[in-house]
DNA sequence: GCAACGTGATACTTTTTGGTATCACGATAA
DNA sequence: TTATCGTGATACCAAAAAGTATCACGTTGC
C-alpha cells in the first residue's frame, strides 16, 4: 500500500463507493448484503469494496464463509490531511466554508 | 453543473490535479504557467483545468489572451460536507483523527 | 457425504479517462 | 499589416475503470 492519499481519493471519486461508506457507517454488512442495496451484480459491488479496501476506508474481516466489510474511518485521515493543507491558506474563508457546510444539502 | 459532490470528487481523484490545487494555493496562473510546472503538453493540462473548473474547484478569468486559473476554496464545500456525514457517527474517533493529521506526512 | 450458499478469482466487453497531435482563432507587438 | 503568442477545440490513441458472466473453492447444514 505505496500511496495511501491516492488510493483513498481514488476510492471516493465513485458515487457507489461513497454510498457504501454510508451504507456501512450504519452497520458492518456482508458483500451480499450490501449487494442488495445496489442495482448491479454482487462481482461489481465486490470490486468497489476492493478499491475501498486498497483505500483504506474499509476493512474486511472474515467470519466463517462470510466477509462482514466493516468502516475504518481513520482511512479518511490522508484526504482530510491533504485538505486540512488549504485551511493554512485561508483561515478567513474556511470560516465562511463552515458555515456554509451547515446549509450544504446532501 | 448538476452533482457538484461528484465533480469535485472526480476532480480530486487525480494527482495531478491535486498537485494543480497546491500549485494554484500560491498564486493563480495562466494555462501555460500550470503547464511548465508538469511534464505533460498543455493541452493535457488544460484538460485538468477543465475538470477542476467542472469540479468547481477553480474559477477561470480571461485577461487579454491569457486564462488566469485561480482556486476557488468555497469548492471544496461539497466534499468536507461529505466528510463531515461522518463526523456525527463517530466524534470519538475523530478527536484521534485529528491528533493523527498532525503527524500525517504528505 | 452431499447439496446449497457465500465468496474469490478470472476472463471478457464497454465506457471513461489521461494523454498527444493538430489546427483554428483572437490578442499582442513590431 | 504581419508574425507571433496563448488559448480553445477537435480528433485520435492507449490505458484504466466499471460492469457482467462464469467457475472454482471453502463453509454450512442436512
Amino acid at each position: 500500500m505505496p500511496d495511501q492519499t491516492q488510493n483513498a481519493f481514488r476510492a471516493l471519486a465513485d458515487p457507489t463507493r461513497r454510498d457504501i461508506m454510508r451504507l456501512l457507517s450504519a452497520n458492518a454488512l456482508t458483500i451480499a448484503e450490501v449487494s442488495a442495496h445496489f442495482d448491479m451484480t454482487r462481482a461489481a459491488v465486490k470490486k468497489h469494496l476492493t478499491v475501498l479496501n486498497d483505500g483504506g476506508l474499509i476493512t474486511v474481516e472474515a467470519r466463517g464463509r462470510e466477509r462482514i466489510n466493516q468502516i475504518n474511518p481513520l482511512g479518511l485521515a490522508p484526504v482530510l490531511s491533504w485538505l486540512e493543507f488549504f485551511d493554512h491558506f485561508w483561515d478567513d474563508r474556511l470560516a465562511d466554508l463552515k458555515t456554509a457546510i451547515e446549509k450544504d444539502i446532501q
